[in-house]
DNA sequence: CCTTTACTTGAGTGATCACTCAAGTTATAT
DNA sequence: ATATAACTTGAGTGATCACTCAAGTAAAGG
């Protein structure tokens, strides 16, 4: 009856997180898209509709991608309060590899949309109280494990993490990043296992 | 013999950092600038010689601005780690005014300019590790002073503390920063307080 | 096989981009 | 007052922006 599109959606939406992550959404061309994703521009508008209907699904992409190394650390079963340290810990690698960016897209997409009724603007900050959320789900369950003082609080605790993890990933970035975000990476993983009484 | 310049280039400076500041490089548009600086294209061009250099006196501008704070509390005479936690006091002010962003403008350029060459990120990153030698001086100072630990590396507590700094400021960007940003103000000065042994 | 239905193509849309420059204007020096 | 040198003006430059659409192509159903 029909016919289907010769590209894979998924592989499509990853090279054009990638290319929005590095450039960032203002200084992403259609020419750019065209030429990284391998599709004409009838395409792309075909299979996203616009260019910031495409951002937003590669920004959902990047969400989701991000979701999983501390989910699975936390859902493993074992100290809460370890796995925020090792996922802490592993943000030193954020030099080795070669990824689009070592800041986090969302902090970056927040940043260049000053506008807070802009769609793409909500979406990020969707996606990112998500992620603070699970930070902060995390702590509660270091709490509940009794590994945090009777006092401390979950909230703010995961707030603050955030907060450290969005600063050391925004450093990182800059040219000689990687000689000093081991070093930053260590503090942080060492002020959370601070946190443990028992 | 010849004609002043009927606006005064600090006043459009300053206005031209705050454009720069809220909307970013990219996202700013020599219509937005004419309007905001109330200047014809002919007369931004004779006294800035490109959008590219005038972003990069507005960027000096900013820097110079954001310098004051900070140095006029250690140059003082008090505490050193007074001033520096006093410094981070300060930030939870970020949402009380009406200022063009909370997030710290030579970050936002390092985000949106992922060519390392580029001359503007190049400026940036100068920029910002001139910040960071400053908070470094103050770690320096509050060593010398005998208000930190003996094995105290103040290079590794300054740049721990600009990454917090940062880190901070880039979240107080979010719609409901002003929610969180006292707290985590708080929390970083007194981070910076449980340095002190004397 | 042919028909149908979608996907692909890429030249082309008007709008906006950063930027220019010749003509007009005005403060200063003589 | 006049000449001069600098500033202001704003229409206009080619390039690039996000985006469209009619024509071409190919996979699936019968």
């Amino acid at each position: 009856m029909a016919r289907k599109a010769t590209f894979n959606r998924d592989d499509i939406l990853r090279r054009a997180r990638d290319l929005f992550w590095r450039k960032g959404y203002h200084a992403t061309s259609l020419k750019d898209l065209e030429q990284v994703l391998e599709l004409k521009p009838g395409s792309i508008y075909a299979a996203f509709g616009s260019k910031e209907a495409l951002f937003s699904e590669a920004l959902e992409v990047y969400a989701r991608g991000s979701r999983s190394d501390l989910e699975a650390a936390l859902d493993a079963g074992g100290s809460p309060l370890d796995a925020l340290a090792q996922h802490a810990r592993s943000l030193s690698a954020l030099c080795d590899q070669d990824r689009p960016a070592r800041a986090c897209m969302l902090v970056k997409t927040i940043l260049e949309h000053p506008d807070e009724q802009s769609p793409v603007r909500q979406l990020a900050e969707t996606l990112m109280d998500e992620a603070g959320a699970r930070f902060i789900d995390g702590f509660r369950r270091a709490k509940a494990a009794g590994e945090l003082a009777e006092d401390a609080d979950p909230i703010r605790l995961g707030l603050k993490f955030q907060s450290d993890v969005v600063g050391l990933r925004a450093f990182a970035q800059r040219s000689d990043g990687a000689d000093v975000v081991p070093a930053l990476a260590e503090d942080l993983a060492r002020s959370v296992e601070a946190l443990r009484v028992a």
